[in-house]
DNA sequence: TGCGTTAGCTACAGTCTTGTATCTTATCGT
DNA sequence: ACGATAAGATACAAGACTGTAGCTAACGCA
């Protein structure tokens, strides 16, 4: 921040690396991503990447679990089909975001190391209380609307798979109504709450 | 085939380039996909493929065409919940062919190039029928079983966006139970039939 | 203020990939 | 059997990335 510093140091300077691996990662791909491009993009020496990390993946985990953590789920009393789809909204805006981007990207590569993807659960995903609809549908449990019962991890689950496979076949962000559908047409008949069809 | 040849043409050629490609994408992703280790891989030279091709990814999606087409469910007449479970289990071995985990990563490429994905539904997925659930729930949408009106865009795809994701999370093919669940809590509940609980 | 830490810089040898060029010769069609 | 085609092999310069080393000097702390 300050405008005198020529070098930056400790947490200004691991920020800056965090930033520019994600983004790094977001922009190349997880395969494609190189010491080099991140100290480039970091404005800082390989060496110094060097002195902390030994390779790429290992600092773009770093970076991954460092990162602010998602935004939650605020759901509200009594709106269970407007909190699904605004929970289901905020893993879109995740899902887009240059963290998202390289989770997906990580998790999709063929070459993927399972010690990586183990590390990426515990270190990032593990410290969030859930996934995103599983939030809401837990809150709405807890209040008696949902049965317990109906919550398996299917089912827990139907959203945020619909979401990642429509954001995966056509590479853009759903829009709302697509996001209703997927909350009127599958969540909520698999809950077995009445519904709006179509 | 014939053992005296010391040197391939034509379509046994191409046929070992194809599958080259396929493997080392699959193998590598297609970030890490590059003319040499294709060229190795096919136990031929650089220049060969530089003949036809201009970089990696163009000779991959020629490859994925070319490969032969993924196994169609073959619905029965009166086992809904049986052939739905059969048409994930053959979305699942091809998601686990070459082919599968190449298509997989090159969707999931932060860095993927639009006419890619689009030049691959249109040589690859549009030849077929349809997808995998798709296929069944026509079927017996057609013999009156299933309400033809439930048949959305994101009932149909129900099961493959369960599958996926599960693929995705675990990397690793999902056992008949899964399949099953997914069945009986997500798919048979958004077609409005009676199914069996948990 | 002085000292230890460490960011930033430059350099280097080694490896991999690229794209092109050149030459030989196996293979196929006629 | 001949001739056109194209596979296979080798070579090459250019560029990118790696991992390490060594130096300088800015920064933070006591």
């Amino acid at each position: 921040m300050a405008e005198g510093r020529t070098r930056r140091r400790g947490k200004d300077l691991l920020d800056a690396i965090h930033t520019a691996a994600v983004e790094e990662a977001a922009a190349s791909g997880p395969g494609r991503l190189t010491m080099d491009a991140i100290a480039k993009r970091a404005a800082t020496a390989r060496t110094t990447l060097y002195r902390r990390w030994s390779d790429p993946v290992d600092l773009l985990l770093d970076a991954l679990a460092a990162l602010h953590p998602v935004e939650q789920p605020a759901p509200g009393a009594d709106d269970l089909r407007g909190d699904l789809i605004a929970s289901l909204r905020l893993m879109v805006d995740w899902g887009f975001s240059p963290a998202g981007r390289a989770v997906m990207a990580l998790l999709a590569d063929p070459a993927r190391d399972p010690a990586v993807v183990e590390a990426l659960w515990e270190r990032v995903f593990d410290r969030r209380g859930g996934t995103f609809t599983q939030t809401v549908l837990r809150h709405y449990a807890a209040n008696g609307i949902v049965d317990p019962d109906r919550l398996t991890p299917v089912v827990l689950d139907i959203g945020e798979a619909m979401v990642a496979k429509r954001i995966l076949d056509t590479g853009e962000a759903p829009d709302d109504d697509y996001l209703a559908a997927v909350v009127d047409q599958a969540i909520l008949p698999a809950l077995a709450l009445p519904h709006r069809d179509r």
